[in-house]
DNA sequence: AGGTCATGTGAGTGCTGCTTGCATCACGCC
DNA sequence: GGCGTGATGCAAGCAGCACTCACATGACCT
């Protein structure tokens, strides 16, 4: 657990960043509620007053776990995205299977993020790092619209938005451990790219314009 | 079980009833993390031992609460349906504001049914009940593309889990209370209503121009 | 070497919740 | 009506956590 640990002796090193990796382990674990800054530091293997040398309290190491939740999150998203390579379209589904792989495989960052209830205000830093992961999700749409027509374009933070929701909400209700509350008759991968491919295709993105138009 | 008064002596009466609706408001104002049963069980005018003889824990107190907000859903959204009235495109966004509109006047029970990790499997009940609100959103699609020719007619089934999953993250992400992460430029009944418009136009339901004519 | 400061310790406080053995009540049976 | 029995609620004890503080340690700088 030592990362580059100079230091076996009375100082730790970089409690800072242990604290957070074993906060991310106890949420993995039991859940975002089901942390304690008493066993982050027992597993840390720090007095449980140490902790305090760098976070305010409980909820502002659950923040720093948000934060770079979001971090990791926007640079996987911008990952995928690729900067629209080989073309936008594909490179869009990219995104949506990284958001819909994110919520699974840092599924204790992404529970810090959405499932606990942080007043982004209130930790500087978390408000910053969250806009920037829709940032990349908004620039990829304005990017994907940008080739429509002037009078048919719709506002791309709306389509941003509709695409955020669908993603999260299908992340959320299937992707989540123990939340399988469904059984699906499809990965939740190809759900997610079903429902883009449908919602793309009435903006005249995908698969040669809009159903009704032809 | 005397179900008259509300409290007959030293018995409760209705003990079981009281302490869902004393977790109910304590998840509306804490979270459904700041609830514990002890505290449920101060609202309920009882000693923190007394709710153990209905519940066999908390997460069995948490479930019953889940349980009975499904079913409290499933009703709301069936009377938005109202069974396809005045027609099935104007019922089905009413279905949509209806989904919303829990998320946010229920709050609580909203909570409780999503927000939490609550194994479905594990609590009877809680299963049937998920499956009968989902049940009518899913009747609810059927109905609607009924009319759609039989070869370009998708599989119910993906469409509901498309509206479903859009729903549901309109709501996570921007109609739980202190949830509000972004700014929204729009409402979010009208964010979903946009966008059901944009998905059923593609599938050929809903009618007139593309997207942003709205 | 000596001073200084960040960092971790360990004891301690106050609080909260869960558990368990016991008291009390409701009710059926005679 | 009296009584036994099981269901229901009580209260005290126990455990765990958040957070504080005075102090020890050792890293670093001059």
């Amino acid at each position: 657990m030592t990362w580059s640990g100079p230091r076996r002796g009375y100082h730790h090193g970089n409690l800072r960043e242990a604290l957070v990796q074993a906060a991310v382990t106890l949420i993995g674990q039991h859940g975002p509620a089901g942390f304690s800054v008493a066993e982050a530091a027992r597993l840390a293997g720090v007095s449980p007053g140490a902790p305090y040398r760098h976070f305010r309290d409980a909820e502002a190491l659950l923040a720093e776990v948000a934060r770079q939740g979001f971090e990791r999150f926007a640079d996987m998203l911008a990952r995928a995205w690729n900067d629209g390579a080989p073309d936008p379209l594909r490179a869009f589904e990219a995104l949506g299977r990284a958001y819909l792989g994110f919520a699974r495989t840092e599924s204790a960052y992404y529970a810090a993020m959405f499932e606990t209830r942080l007043v982004a205000e209130e930790h500087p830093g978390l408000q910053a790092a969250g806009d920037r992961a829709f940032g990349v999700l908004r620039a990829a749409t304005e990017r994907l619209i940008a080739g429509l027509p002037e009078g048919r374009r719709p506002p791309a933070l709306m389509v941003a938005l509709h695409i955020w929701s669908m993603a999260h909400g299908i992340a959320a209700l299937f992707c989540r451990p123990d939340r399988s509350r469904r059984k699906l008759p499809m990965a939740a991968e190809e759900l997610l790219e079903a429902g883009l491919l449908i919602y793309l295709q009435s903006l005249g993105l995908a698969g040669g314009g809009p159903a009704g138009s032809r």
